[in-house]
DNA sequence: GCGGGCTTTCCGGAAAATGGAAGCTGTTAG
DNA sequence: CTAACAGCTTCCATTTTCCGGAAAGCCCGC
């Protein structure tokens, strides 16, 4: 059963990257004998190491192994000199993400000079309701996962966060034709982003960027001819 | 038996990241229905995933484990700014490397405008002896990893390796000294690196940068207070 | 519509995982 | 100094689970 395995590879998190065997028996919930010979067969291939106190943690070998997942072909590689210069010119985050069933998933996230913290993460999982991001990865997802999506109660993260599906539908129609869309304080009460989709050379969206600023220190209307623009050249790039 | 299940994900590689069932079964060495059950069990769970095609691929939940691998304490994320700054200037390949026992891993990478094509890839392993990032860690690496390296018969990439222990002795001795290294043809016959140390708070060798460019366009000599200089940098950086 | 390659399902035998218990190690307290 | 403790490692009989051959689907291209 490797089910029973792989649970011990999801005891572990941003905020505990490293484990000790009881917490990792505990978190996985399965007896101390047990996880200590699993892991000494995730030590002996390097999915799992364990540092000089004898803590567990996740093994570059399992690094490398995720570096082949399928971000868009080379997508990562490609955008990032876009973002890079969208950090500079706006001193602001910025963030690239791809879609996972009915969530968004980090690919990639440059932290401002002056920026407002943002609470994402590479690597890091959110609703697909309330970021950006989330919203163009929505409002380009086949039918079947809008309607999953806008079926199922949404997520609330401030008084802002829009929750109701008829309203979201607008957004996300207003989304597919302004070509950009903006998450206003609907994550934190402090933070507005503009999202912007990256497509294949089929036309398809495969990624979103946006920015993540201060509210009240820009419109999002300001922005929003930046983010797509840059969305527009690595969707080239990608495409080249 | 985890190992087993674990060789089937050691089929996917930089080139064939995606593969039919047959494919990863032959890979892995496994009768068909075997490999087939496990890869539903890696589905179930994420680790693997299948394109519309039904080729099996590897999953963005193992791209997010990986990440949470530590690669030093956000290593990565501090010296991308650095790595940017080197590319922009030089507009050739800057790489980004830890050691893992007796390999390189490269965990970043910025290819150049016009740069030299550079045979590594993000994720990929090399040997210690040959790269500019590898004599640098593997000159600060413990004295059982070295004579273990040493000790083995070295491979030679071109004529220009140098595949001599002693010799290589002597440039481990110089690359601490200078505190940087030069890896001249040693990969392929129109390639040079120049790599330096990356140190923790501690001052012990953690990582190494290095910029490779074309044989002959500049000296190795003019490249090596930039690379340093960056090493410093980043080194600063990640102990603020 | 038929042949070949690939995928999926099934099931009895066999092998490998399980987890309780006991021994170990290093740490703290008395 | 040693005793109690918490966490780590090893052991082994039990039994559950995985293994993989075989046969049945499923698609294509011919």
């Amino acid at each position: 059963m490797i089910g029973r395995a792989l649970r011990l590879l999801d005891a572990f998190d941003a905020e505990r990257r490293e484990l000790t065997l009881s917490e990792l028996a505990r978190r996985a919930d399965m007896p101390l004998s047990t996880a200590h010979r699993l892991l000494n067969e995730f030590c002996a291939w390097g999915a799992v190491e364990r540092n000089d106190k004898g803590l567990y943690r996740i093994g570059l070998r399992l690094w490398e192994l995720g570096s082949l997942a399928p971000r868009g072909p080379g997508l990562r590689e490609t955008a990032l000199p876009f973002l890079e210069d969208l950090s500079l010119i706006t001193r602001e985050n910025v963030q690239l993400a791809v879609r996972e069933g009915t969530e968004v998933v980090f690919v990639e996230r440059i932290a401002g000079s002056g920026a407002v913290p943002v609470l994402t993460r590479v690597g890091g999982r959110f609703a697909l309701t309330a970021t950006g991001v989330g919203l163009v990865l929505l409002a380009h997802a086949p039918a079947e996962v809008q309607e999953d999506v806008l079926g199922s109660p949404i997520d609330r993260y401030t008084a802002n966060t829009v929750t109701d599906p008829s309203r979201l539908r607008r957004m996300l129609a207003d989304t597919r034709s302004n070509g950009f869309s903006i998450s206003d304080r609907q994550v934190t009460m402090d933070s507005l982003s503009v999202g912007a989709p990256i497509r294949d050379r089929h036309g398809a969206v495969i990624a979103a960027v946006s920015l993540v600023v201060r509210h009240g220190s820009t419109t999002a209307h300001a922005l929003a001819p930046l983010v797509r623009t840059s969305g527009q050249a690595i969707s080239r790039a990608l495409s080249a």
